[in-house]
DNA sequence: ACCTGAACACCGTTCAAGT
DNA sequence: ACCTGAACACCGTTCAAGT
């Protein structure tokens, strides 16, 4: 059977890999997830995987952009709910990639790629984060430690899974301690 | 050469194991630190690993539980000192131990043994750093939450590298936060 | 340009065999 | 009880060869 009837199915074939990647990254984890596997599911051999992406690793960025655009243009939309919400609605979201957050720490320091994709991630989740806190009334000078924390407890509560009344409860506290505490000396 | 001339041999080699082990694991991660650089490295073959060790993340387990030993009791030398400070210097011993916090999350969905330790773990800290809450004047009511925080953000400095005094401010701030809120209607 | 079959070096783990 | 040499099934990646 002939698999590449069209010309056109060059960026088709090129999302149907990505696509079989991303639900094995995310189901069964990136460690099992072999390359074998991901070609068995999108209907090719394993060498055609290297012709679309450099290493296993390239193919993980590419999956985690794709994520990462799906999750800003779904942010967008509930924009102009309060603070807590927003944030209890984004650990939501993301719990079912908590997975793809470990696996971006793991190959970080072996993956110059996945380190600077890594990086640049942050930048964006704290201009998010620290822009909120602004507009929720928070210290100025105690905004980049505001952030941090706040960008850590939301991983934390990415990785850690806790029931929702859990959630919530640290949540509210986050938001009320950055953002009802006067400036300190 | 014969190996084993004494037969007191026997804990000193599992000893042996474990120190190559912990050295590479660290130095090297948990991933690239292969069971064959580890037996060379403790002057072994391969498959004696497997007679005193299940398997490598049984061998994991055994690192962390040696490191968590050794860090309980460096941390009972300071229990005196105020909040802050021992919350500093636990981020700044542990920091080297970084890549085993990932390695911990990353290998605990598919190892049962890693998850067990990984559970036993988190209610060992959690009740320390409620503990020294408590004793810091926190709200009763709240300290399931502020607990939580409090482990977030070690955690997130622990994997997210901060110069001293961004960890300073981050960890001042916390503790401000965390005991001198009136509570909550 | 695109895709493959076959190989490469490596991995964690096991087994039959030795003492 | 303790340790080994040799094998097993797998992994990510590469290469020469096809169209």
């Amino acid at each position: 059977m002939p698999r590449n009837r069209r010309p056109q199915d060059r960026e088709e074939k090129r999302e149907e890999i990505l696509a079989a990647a991303q639900r094995l990254f995310i189901d069964d984890g990136y460690e099992s997830a072999s390359m074998g596997q991901i070609a068995k599911h999108a209907g090719v051999t394993v060498n055609t995987i290297y012709w679309y992406f450099r290493d296993k690793d390239d193919l993980l960025i590419a999956v985690l952009d794709r994520l990462l655009a799906e999750a800003l243009t779904q942010y967008a939309t509930i924009a102009d709910r309060p603070l807590g919400d927003r944030l209890l609605w984004a650990v939501d979201q993301l719990e079912r990639l908590h997975g793809l957050v470990n696996t971006v720490h793991t190959r970080a320091p072996a993956s110059p790629a996945v380190h600077a994709w890594h990086t640049g991630f942050h930048e964006l989740a704290d201009a998010l984060v620290a822009d909120d806190l602004r507009n929720a009334g928070a210290a100025d000078a105690d905004l980049p430690a505001m952030t941090a924390i706040g960008t850590f407890v939301i991983e934390g509560l990415l990785t850690h899974r806790r029931d929702d009344a859990d959630k919530r409860a640290v949540i509210d506290l986050l938001v009320h301690q950055l953002t009802t505490v006067p400036t300190r000396t």
